[in-house]
DNA sequence: GAATAATGCGTACAACTGTTCACTTATAGG
DNA sequence: CCTATAAGTGAACAGTTGTACGCATTATTC
Protein backbone atom coordinates (compact mmCIF):
# COMPACT_ATOMS: atom_id res chain seq x y z
CA UNK A 1 0.00 0.00 0.00
CA UNK A 2 2.80 2.43 1.01
CA UNK A 3 4.57 3.34 -2.25
CA UNK A 4 5.67 7.12 -1.57
CA UNK A 5 8.54 6.47 1.58
CA UNK A 6 11.47 7.19 -0.70
CA UNK A 7 13.81 8.48 2.10
CA UNK A 8 15.71 6.83 5.22
CA UNK A 9 13.69 8.54 8.09
CA UNK A 10 14.01 7.00 11.34
CA UNK A 11 10.89 8.06 12.41
CA UNK A 12 8.73 7.49 9.50
CA UNK A 13 5.92 10.21 10.28
CA UNK A 14 5.91 11.67 6.43
CA UNK A 15 2.35 11.35 5.38
CA UNK A 16 1.28 8.54 7.82
CA UNK A 17 -0.64 10.79 10.12
CA UNK A 18 -2.95 11.41 7.44
CA UNK A 19 -3.75 7.80 7.21
CA UNK A 20 -3.92 7.21 10.58
CA UNK A 21 -6.62 9.55 10.98
CA UNK A 22 -8.71 7.77 8.19
CA UNK A 23 -8.27 4.49 9.72
CA UNK A 24 -8.97 5.77 13.23
CA UNK A 25 -11.96 7.38 11.73
CA UNK A 26 -13.31 4.40 9.90
CA UNK A 27 -12.64 2.02 13.09
CA UNK A 28 -14.40 4.04 15.29
CA UNK A 29 -17.29 4.35 12.77
CA UNK A 30 -17.25 0.46 12.68
CA UNK A 31 -16.93 -0.37 16.05
CA UNK A 32 -19.03 2.95 17.77
CA UNK A 33 -21.08 4.73 16.44
CA UNK A 34 -22.20 7.26 12.87
CA UNK A 35 -19.84 9.46 11.68
CA UNK A 36 -21.52 12.09 12.26
CA UNK A 37 -21.16 11.22 16.17
CA UNK A 38 -17.32 11.65 16.49
CA UNK A 39 -15.58 13.95 17.66
CA UNK A 40 -12.37 15.17 16.15
CA UNK A 41 -10.36 14.51 19.54
CA UNK A 42 -11.59 10.77 19.55
CA UNK A 43 -10.12 10.78 16.18
CA UNK A 44 -6.80 12.38 16.80
CA UNK A 45 -6.79 10.61 20.35
CA UNK A 46 -7.03 7.02 18.72
CA UNK A 47 -4.92 7.90 15.77
CA UNK A 48 -2.12 8.95 18.42
CA UNK A 49 -1.70 12.28 17.71
CA UNK A 50 -2.72 15.53 19.61
CA UNK A 51 -5.88 17.19 18.60
CA UNK A 52 -4.35 20.78 16.54
CA UNK A 53 -2.36 17.66 14.74
CA UNK A 54 -5.57 16.88 12.30
CA UNK A 55 -5.95 20.49 10.92
CA UNK A 56 -2.55 19.97 9.07
CA UNK A 57 -4.23 17.23 6.94
CA UNK A 58 -8.22 18.21 7.09
CA UNK A 59 -9.90 21.50 7.82
CA UNK A 60 -12.56 19.76 10.07
CA UNK A 61 -14.23 16.58 10.29
CA UNK A 62 -16.58 16.56 7.16
CA UNK A 63 -13.45 17.04 4.85
CA UNK A 64 -11.68 14.06 6.89
CA UNK A 65 -15.43 12.27 5.98
CA UNK A 66 -15.70 13.29 2.30
CA UNK A 67 -12.04 11.74 1.69
CA UNK A 68 -13.31 8.17 3.53
CA UNK A 69 -16.30 8.74 0.97
CA UNK A 70 -14.13 9.06 -1.67
CA UNK A 71 -11.90 6.46 -0.10
CA UNK A 72 -14.58 3.76 -0.13
CA UNK A 73 -15.93 4.63 -3.69
CA UNK A 74 -12.85 3.58 -5.15
CA UNK A 75 -13.04 0.08 -3.13
CA UNK A 76 -17.02 -0.32 -4.54
CA UNK A 77 -16.16 0.69 -8.24
CA UNK A 78 -12.92 -1.85 -8.05
CA UNK A 79 -15.29 -4.29 -6.99
CA UNK A 80 -18.12 -3.52 -9.64
CA UNK A 81 -15.58 -3.76 -12.49
CA UNK A 82 -14.58 -7.13 -11.20
CA UNK A 83 -17.78 -8.50 -11.37
CA UNK A 84 -19.47 -7.07 -14.68
CA UNK A 85 -16.11 -8.31 -16.62
CA UNK A 86 -17.75 -11.53 -15.88
CA UNK A 87 -20.13 -12.75 -18.39
CA UNK A 88 -23.36 -11.72 -18.65
CA UNK A 89 -26.28 -13.03 -16.53
CA UNK A 90 -27.26 -16.06 -16.87
CA UNK A 91 -28.65 -18.39 -14.34
CA UNK A 92 -24.84 -20.66 -14.02
CA UNK A 93 -22.95 -17.37 -13.65
CA UNK A 94 -25.44 -16.02 -11.34
CA UNK A 95 -23.29 -17.65 -8.20
CA UNK A 96 -20.05 -16.47 -9.42
CA UNK A 97 -20.66 -12.71 -9.02
CA UNK A 98 -22.81 -13.57 -6.53
CA UNK A 99 -19.67 -14.76 -4.73
CA UNK A 100 -17.20 -12.35 -5.72
CA UNK A 101 -19.51 -9.51 -4.50
CA UNK A 102 -20.00 -10.69 -1.22
CA UNK A 103 -15.84 -11.61 -1.14
CA UNK A 104 -15.49 -7.90 -1.88
CA UNK A 105 -18.14 -7.05 1.06
CA UNK A 106 -16.18 -9.17 3.48
CA UNK A 107 -12.82 -8.00 2.82
CA UNK A 108 -13.69 -4.32 3.01
CA UNK A 109 -16.08 -4.62 5.74
CA UNK A 110 -15.11 -1.44 7.64
CA UNK A 111 -15.46 0.53 3.75
CA UNK A 112 -18.97 -1.44 3.35
CA UNK A 113 -19.75 -0.32 7.31
CA UNK A 114 -19.11 2.98 6.61
CA UNK A 115 -21.04 3.95 3.78
CA UNK A 116 -23.98 1.69 4.66
CA UNK A 117 -24.13 3.85 7.96
CA UNK A 118 -23.71 7.24 6.18
CA UNK A 119 -26.66 6.51 3.09
CA UNK A 120 -29.37 6.31 6.26
CA UNK A 121 -27.52 8.61 9.04
CA UNK A 122 -25.22 10.92 7.12
CA UNK A 123 -25.09 14.77 5.77
CA UNK A 124 -27.44 15.65 2.76
CA UNK A 125 -23.88 16.21 1.17
CA UNK A 126 -23.08 12.27 1.88
CA UNK A 127 -26.19 10.99 1.23
CA UNK A 128 -26.71 12.32 -1.98
CA UNK A 129 -22.70 11.46 -3.16
CA UNK A 130 -24.09 7.58 -2.77
CA UNK A 131 -27.00 7.61 -3.48
CA UNK A 132 -25.42 9.05 -6.67
CA UNK A 133 -23.03 6.60 -7.09
CA UNK A 134 -25.53 3.83 -6.44
CA UNK A 135 -27.63 4.87 -8.93
CA UNK A 136 -24.53 4.66 -11.40
CA UNK A 137 -23.95 1.11 -10.32
CA UNK A 138 -28.12 0.55 -11.65
CA UNK A 139 -27.35 2.10 -14.60
CA UNK A 140 -24.50 0.07 -15.53
CA UNK A 141 -26.13 -2.55 -14.43
CA UNK A 142 -29.14 -1.49 -16.55
CA UNK A 143 -27.08 -1.35 -19.80
CA UNK A 144 -25.55 -4.56 -19.69
CA UNK A 145 -28.97 -5.89 -19.75
CA UNK A 146 -29.89 -3.96 -22.77
CA UNK A 147 -26.89 -5.37 -24.88
CA UNK A 148 -28.19 -8.83 -23.68
CA UNK A 149 -30.59 -10.39 -26.70
CA UNK A 150 -32.32 -12.74 -24.39
CA UNK A 151 -33.90 -8.96 -22.72
CA UNK A 152 -34.06 -6.82 -25.98
CA UNK A 153 -37.66 -6.99 -26.11
CA UNK A 154 -37.76 -5.18 -22.87
CA UNK A 155 -38.07 -1.34 -22.90
CA UNK A 156 -35.38 0.68 -20.95
CA UNK A 157 -37.52 1.83 -18.66
CA UNK A 158 -38.37 -1.38 -17.27
CA UNK A 159 -34.77 -2.66 -17.84
CA UNK A 160 -34.10 0.33 -15.17
CA UNK A 161 -36.66 -1.17 -12.38
CA UNK A 162 -35.37 -4.89 -13.04
CA UNK A 163 -31.74 -3.31 -12.39
CA UNK A 164 -33.41 -1.39 -9.17
CA UNK A 165 -34.78 -4.49 -8.16
CA UNK A 166 -31.50 -6.21 -8.43
CA UNK A 167 -29.62 -3.33 -6.81
CA UNK A 168 -32.05 -2.82 -3.63
CA UNK A 169 -31.95 -6.24 -2.83
CA UNK A 170 -28.16 -6.31 -3.12
CA UNK A 171 -27.91 -3.69 -1.05
CA UNK A 172 -30.36 -5.19 1.56
CA UNK A 173 -28.55 -8.55 1.45
CA UNK A 174 -24.91 -6.31 2.31
CA UNK A 175 -26.32 -4.46 4.92
CA UNK A 176 -27.51 -8.11 6.65
CA UNK A 177 -24.43 -9.42 5.69
CA UNK A 178 -22.48 -6.74 7.78
CA UNK A 179 -24.96 -7.18 10.57
CA UNK A 180 -23.29 -10.49 10.89
CA UNK A 181 -20.12 -11.36 13.40
CA UNK A 182 -16.82 -11.98 11.22
CA UNK A 183 -16.56 -14.94 12.60
CA UNK A 184 -20.18 -16.43 11.59
CA UNK A 185 -19.11 -18.80 8.87
CA UNK A 186 -22.20 -20.06 8.84
CA UNK A 187 -24.69 -16.96 8.71
CA UNK A 188 -22.54 -15.61 5.79
CA UNK A 189 -22.95 -18.36 4.14
CA UNK A 190 -26.69 -18.46 4.57
CA UNK A 191 -26.81 -14.82 3.30
CA UNK A 192 -24.93 -16.31 0.03
CA UNK A 193 -27.68 -18.91 -0.78
CA UNK A 194 -30.07 -16.53 0.04
CA UNK A 195 -29.02 -13.89 -2.43
CA UNK A 196 -28.63 -16.67 -5.02
CA UNK A 197 -32.02 -18.12 -4.99
CA UNK A 198 -33.51 -14.40 -4.67
CA UNK A 199 -31.08 -13.49 -7.87
CA UNK A 200 -32.93 -16.41 -9.58
CA UNK A 201 -36.12 -15.32 -8.57
CA UNK A 202 -35.86 -12.13 -10.02
CA UNK A 203 -34.03 -13.84 -12.98
CA UNK A 204 -37.26 -16.17 -13.74
CA UNK A 205 -39.37 -13.41 -13.11
CA UNK A 206 -37.46 -11.17 -15.58
CA UNK A 207 -37.82 -14.20 -18.18
CA UNK A 208 -41.51 -13.89 -18.04
CA UNK A 209 -41.84 -10.15 -18.65
CA UNK A 210 -43.71 -8.30 -21.19
CA UNK A 211 -42.83 -4.55 -21.15
CA UNK A 212 -46.13 -3.76 -23.16
CA UNK A 213 -48.66 -5.53 -20.52
CA UNK A 214 -51.08 -2.81 -19.07
CA UNK A 215 -50.18 -1.43 -15.83
CA UNK A 216 -52.80 1.29 -15.21
CA UNK B 1 -42.40 34.56 19.08
CA UNK B 2 -43.05 33.10 22.50
CA UNK B 3 -45.40 35.07 25.21
CA UNK B 4 -44.47 33.52 28.08
CA UNK B 5 -43.98 35.55 30.99
CA UNK B 6 -40.16 36.14 32.09
CA UNK B 7 -39.49 35.05 35.44
CA UNK B 8 -41.24 32.49 37.27
CA UNK B 9 -44.31 31.33 35.47
CA UNK B 10 -45.40 27.86 35.46
CA UNK B 11 -47.25 26.89 32.11
CA UNK B 12 -50.03 24.70 32.79
CA UNK B 13 -49.05 21.08 31.59
CA UNK B 14 -49.95 18.14 32.93
CA UNK B 15 -48.44 14.54 31.13
CA UNK B 16 -47.99 16.94 28.25
CA UNK B 17 -44.05 17.41 28.50
CA UNK B 18 -43.36 13.64 27.84
CA UNK B 19 -44.69 13.92 24.59
CA UNK B 20 -43.30 16.87 23.88
CA UNK B 21 -40.11 15.70 24.36
CA UNK B 22 -40.73 12.71 22.36
CA UNK B 23 -42.20 15.17 19.30
CA UNK B 24 -39.36 17.36 19.95
CA UNK B 25 -36.80 14.16 19.82
CA UNK B 26 -38.77 13.06 16.67
CA UNK B 27 -38.64 16.08 14.57
CA UNK B 28 -35.11 16.73 15.09
CA UNK B 29 -34.20 13.06 13.55
CA UNK B 30 -36.04 13.83 10.97
CA UNK B 31 -34.87 17.48 10.01
CA UNK B 32 -31.07 16.84 11.04
CA UNK B 33 -29.22 14.02 12.56
CA UNK B 34 -29.46 10.68 13.87
CA UNK B 35 -30.84 10.14 17.12
CA UNK B 36 -27.77 9.12 18.33
CA UNK B 37 -26.40 12.58 17.67
CA UNK B 38 -29.21 14.69 19.63
CA UNK B 39 -27.78 15.89 23.09
CA UNK B 40 -30.08 15.93 25.65
CA UNK B 41 -30.68 19.99 26.11
CA UNK B 42 -30.92 20.25 22.18
CA UNK B 43 -33.95 17.77 22.76
CA UNK B 44 -35.38 20.09 26.01
CA UNK B 45 -34.73 23.47 24.67
CA UNK B 46 -37.09 22.20 21.32
CA UNK B 47 -39.51 20.92 23.99
CA UNK B 48 -39.81 24.10 25.53
CA UNK B 49 -38.23 22.99 29.13
CA UNK B 50 -35.63 22.98 30.98
CA UNK B 51 -32.82 20.82 30.59
CA UNK B 52 -33.58 19.14 33.99
CA UNK B 53 -36.89 18.19 33.41
CA UNK B 54 -36.01 16.30 31.39
CA UNK B 55 -35.44 13.05 33.95
CA UNK B 56 -39.08 13.64 35.35
CA UNK B 57 -40.18 11.48 32.06
CA UNK B 58 -36.56 9.97 31.05
CA UNK B 59 -33.73 8.23 32.95
CA UNK B 60 -31.74 9.37 29.82
CA UNK B 61 -31.67 9.68 26.47
CA UNK B 62 -31.47 6.04 24.97
CA UNK B 63 -34.61 5.39 26.82
CA UNK B 64 -36.43 8.55 25.18
CA UNK B 65 -35.28 6.69 22.09
CA UNK B 66 -36.24 3.00 23.06
CA UNK B 67 -39.59 4.44 23.78
CA UNK B 68 -39.82 6.43 20.66
CA UNK B 69 -38.66 3.27 18.84
CA UNK B 70 -41.72 1.59 20.82
CA UNK B 71 -44.45 4.26 19.30
CA UNK B 72 -43.08 3.79 15.97
CA UNK B 73 -43.39 -0.03 15.85
CA UNK B 74 -47.48 0.41 17.14
CA UNK B 75 -47.65 2.34 13.52
CA UNK B 76 -45.75 -0.05 11.66
CA UNK B 77 -47.75 -3.09 13.08
CA UNK B 78 -51.22 -0.82 12.68
CA UNK B 79 -49.69 -0.69 8.63
CA UNK B 80 -49.06 -4.15 8.76
CA UNK B 81 -52.42 -5.52 10.08
CA UNK B 82 -54.28 -3.37 7.54
CA UNK B 83 -52.60 -4.15 4.34
CA UNK B 84 -52.31 -8.30 5.70
CA UNK B 85 -56.69 -7.86 6.49
CA UNK B 86 -56.75 -7.29 2.48
CA UNK B 87 -56.85 -10.47 0.32
CA UNK B 88 -54.38 -12.33 -0.42
CA UNK B 89 -51.24 -11.97 -3.19
CA UNK B 90 -52.53 -12.09 -6.41
CA UNK B 91 -52.32 -9.49 -9.81
CA UNK B 92 -55.02 -7.75 -8.96
CA UNK B 93 -55.00 -6.87 -5.58
CA UNK B 94 -51.22 -5.80 -5.81
CA UNK B 95 -51.84 -2.33 -6.47
CA UNK B 96 -53.92 -1.90 -3.83
CA UNK B 97 -51.50 -3.26 -1.21
CA UNK B 98 -48.66 -1.31 -2.68
CA UNK B 99 -51.18 1.87 -2.18
CA UNK B 100 -52.50 1.35 1.20
CA UNK B 101 -48.35 0.61 2.12
CA UNK B 102 -47.45 3.64 0.89
CA UNK B 103 -50.11 6.30 1.84
CA UNK B 104 -48.61 5.11 5.99
CA UNK B 105 -45.23 5.76 5.16
CA UNK B 106 -46.43 9.26 4.06
CA UNK B 107 -48.70 9.63 6.77
CA UNK B 108 -45.94 8.83 9.06
CA UNK B 109 -43.13 9.95 7.70
CA UNK B 110 -41.24 10.90 11.06
CA UNK B 111 -41.72 7.43 12.39
CA UNK B 112 -40.32 5.64 9.43
CA UNK B 113 -37.46 7.95 9.04
CA UNK B 114 -36.62 7.53 12.70
CA UNK B 115 -36.97 3.77 12.32
CA UNK B 116 -34.95 3.63 9.19
CA UNK B 117 -32.00 6.09 10.26
CA UNK B 118 -31.73 3.82 13.45
CA UNK B 119 -31.85 0.64 11.83
CA UNK B 120 -28.35 1.59 10.07
CA UNK B 121 -26.70 3.87 12.85
CA UNK B 122 -28.04 3.49 15.84
CA UNK B 123 -27.35 1.11 19.60
CA UNK B 124 -27.05 -1.96 18.67
CA UNK B 125 -29.68 -2.62 21.09
CA UNK B 126 -31.98 -0.23 18.83
CA UNK B 127 -30.90 -1.96 15.38
CA UNK B 128 -31.87 -5.45 16.91
CA UNK B 129 -35.06 -4.62 18.24
CA UNK B 130 -35.91 -3.10 14.68
CA UNK B 131 -34.20 -6.27 13.15
CA UNK B 132 -36.38 -8.38 15.04
CA UNK B 133 -39.43 -6.51 14.20
CA UNK B 134 -38.73 -6.40 10.30
CA UNK B 135 -38.34 -10.66 10.67
CA UNK B 136 -41.92 -10.75 12.38
CA UNK B 137 -42.80 -8.98 8.92
CA UNK B 138 -41.16 -11.47 6.93
CA UNK B 139 -42.36 -14.24 8.92
CA UNK B 140 -46.02 -13.11 8.92
CA UNK B 141 -45.67 -12.70 4.99
CA UNK B 142 -44.38 -16.05 4.72
CA UNK B 143 -47.45 -17.69 6.43
CA UNK B 144 -49.97 -15.84 4.53
CA UNK B 145 -47.84 -17.18 1.44
CA UNK B 146 -48.47 -20.32 2.88
CA UNK B 147 -51.83 -20.27 3.16
CA UNK B 148 -52.33 -19.79 -0.24
CA UNK B 149 -52.89 -22.85 -2.42
CA UNK B 150 -51.15 -21.21 -5.38
CA UNK B 151 -47.92 -21.60 -3.66
CA UNK B 152 -48.55 -25.30 -1.34
CA UNK B 153 -46.14 -27.00 -3.68
CA UNK B 154 -43.21 -24.59 -1.86
CA UNK B 155 -41.68 -25.68 0.67
CA UNK B 156 -41.03 -23.44 3.91
CA UNK B 157 -37.22 -22.64 3.15
CA UNK B 158 -37.86 -21.10 0.02
CA UNK B 159 -41.34 -19.23 0.80
CA UNK B 160 -39.06 -17.24 3.48
CA UNK B 161 -36.77 -16.73 0.68
CA UNK B 162 -39.68 -15.07 -0.91
CA UNK B 163 -40.98 -12.89 1.70
CA UNK B 164 -37.18 -11.66 2.27
CA UNK B 165 -37.25 -10.63 -1.30
CA UNK B 166 -40.59 -8.55 -1.07
CA UNK B 167 -39.34 -7.18 2.06
CA UNK B 168 -35.92 -6.37 1.69
CA UNK B 169 -37.59 -4.83 -1.41
CA UNK B 170 -40.22 -2.51 0.26
CA UNK B 171 -37.66 -1.47 2.70
CA UNK B 172 -35.32 -0.10 0.21
CA UNK B 173 -38.19 1.77 -1.58
CA UNK B 174 -39.75 3.21 1.67
CA UNK B 175 -36.15 4.60 2.34
CA UNK B 176 -36.10 5.85 -1.26
CA UNK B 177 -39.37 7.60 -0.83
CA UNK B 178 -38.47 9.31 2.46
CA UNK B 179 -35.08 10.60 0.66
CA UNK B 180 -38.03 12.94 -1.12
CA UNK B 181 -39.22 15.92 -0.04
CA UNK B 182 -43.02 15.96 1.05
CA UNK B 183 -43.98 17.87 -1.52
CA UNK B 184 -42.45 16.04 -4.65
CA UNK B 185 -45.69 14.27 -5.65
CA UNK B 186 -44.54 13.32 -9.05
CA UNK B 187 -41.51 11.67 -7.48
CA UNK B 188 -43.35 9.65 -5.25
CA UNK B 189 -46.07 8.46 -7.74
CA UNK B 190 -42.94 7.16 -9.97
CA UNK B 191 -41.62 5.32 -6.83
CA UNK B 192 -45.17 4.11 -6.23
CA UNK B 193 -45.31 2.78 -10.10
CA UNK B 194 -41.89 1.15 -9.58
CA UNK B 195 -42.82 -0.44 -6.28
CA UNK B 196 -45.95 -1.99 -8.27
CA UNK B 197 -43.81 -3.41 -11.41
CA UNK B 198 -41.02 -4.72 -9.05
CA UNK B 199 -43.68 -6.43 -6.75
CA UNK B 200 -45.29 -7.97 -9.91
CA UNK B 201 -42.00 -9.37 -11.27
CA UNK B 202 -41.43 -10.57 -8.17
CA UNK B 203 -44.73 -12.60 -8.37
CA UNK B 204 -43.83 -13.78 -11.58
CA UNK B 205 -40.60 -15.40 -10.55
CA UNK B 206 -42.41 -16.70 -7.19
CA UNK B 207 -44.80 -19.03 -9.96
CA UNK B 208 -41.95 -19.93 -11.71
CA UNK B 209 -40.40 -21.34 -8.64
CA UNK B 210 -39.69 -25.53 -8.21
CA UNK B 211 -38.60 -25.93 -4.52
CA UNK B 212 -36.94 -29.19 -5.96
CA UNK B 213 -34.75 -27.38 -8.03
CA UNK B 214 -31.30 -28.34 -7.88
CA UNK B 215 -29.04 -25.25 -6.80
CA UNK B 216 -25.79 -26.24 -6.60
C1' DG C 1 -58.64 23.23 52.50
C1' DA C 2 -54.61 20.76 53.80
C1' DA C 3 -51.33 17.25 52.66
C1' DT C 4 -48.69 14.72 49.26
C1' DA C 5 -46.91 13.58 45.00
C1' DA C 6 -45.58 15.05 40.52
C1' DT C 7 -43.47 18.19 37.78
C1' DG C 8 -40.81 22.33 36.40
C1' DC C 9 -36.98 25.90 37.39
C1' DG C 10 -32.23 27.75 38.21
C1' DT C 11 -27.74 27.24 39.64
C1' DA C 12 -23.63 24.87 39.58
C1' DC C 13 -19.86 22.00 38.02
C1' DA C 14 -16.76 18.94 35.78
C1' DA C 15 -15.98 16.87 31.40
C1' DC C 16 -15.59 17.42 26.78
C1' DT C 17 -15.86 19.87 22.47
C1' DG C 18 -13.69 22.71 18.17
C1' DT C 19 -10.35 26.03 17.17
C1' DT C 20 -6.51 29.75 17.83
C1' DC C 21 -1.86 30.63 18.46
C1' DA C 22 2.98 30.62 19.19
C1' DC C 23 6.36 27.14 19.67
C1' DT C 24 9.49 23.23 18.49
C1' DT C 25 11.16 19.62 15.54
C1' DA C 26 11.91 16.84 11.32
C1' DT C 27 12.52 16.59 6.48
C1' DA C 28 13.73 18.00 1.80
C1' DG C 29 16.19 20.88 -1.52
C1' DG C 30 19.79 23.62 -2.53
C1' DC D 1 25.60 22.09 6.01
C1' DC D 2 21.91 25.46 5.96
C1' DT D 3 17.63 26.79 5.51
C1' DA D 4 12.64 26.95 4.20
C1' DT D 5 8.77 24.33 4.76
C1' DA D 6 5.86 20.75 6.47
C1' DA D 7 4.23 18.40 10.52
C1' DG D 8 3.55 17.76 15.44
C1' DT D 9 3.12 20.05 20.23
C1' DG D 10 0.98 22.31 24.32
C1' DA D 11 -1.52 25.87 26.50
C1' DA D 12 -5.52 28.41 26.36
C1' DC D 13 -10.14 29.97 24.88
C1' DA D 14 -15.22 29.91 24.82
C1' DG D 15 -19.20 26.76 24.13
C1' DT D 16 -21.72 22.78 24.99
C1' DT D 17 -22.66 18.72 27.22
C1' DG D 18 -24.81 15.50 31.10
C1' DT D 19 -26.23 15.51 35.60
C1' DA D 20 -26.88 16.68 40.87
C1' DC D 21 -29.17 19.49 44.06
C1' DG D 22 -32.60 22.38 46.37
C1' DC D 23 -36.45 25.09 45.79
C1' DA D 24 -41.05 26.49 43.68
C1' DT D 25 -45.19 25.47 41.76
C1' DT D 26 -48.92 22.76 40.45
C1' DA D 27 -52.13 18.63 40.49
C1' DT D 28 -54.32 15.18 43.07
C1' DT D 29 -56.18 12.94 46.88
C1' DC D 30 -58.12 12.94 51.31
Amino acid sequence: MTKESTSRTRKPKRGQTREALMSAALELVVKKAPFSALSLREVTKKAGVVPTAFYRHFPDMSALGLTLLDESFRTLRQMMRQVRQQELPNERMLRGSVETYFTYVRNNRAHFLFVSKELASGTPTMRNAIRREIRMFTNELAMDMARFPFLNHINAEDLQMMAGLVVNNVTALTQEMLELEEIDETGQQEVLITAEKQLRLIYFGVGMWRSDKSHS
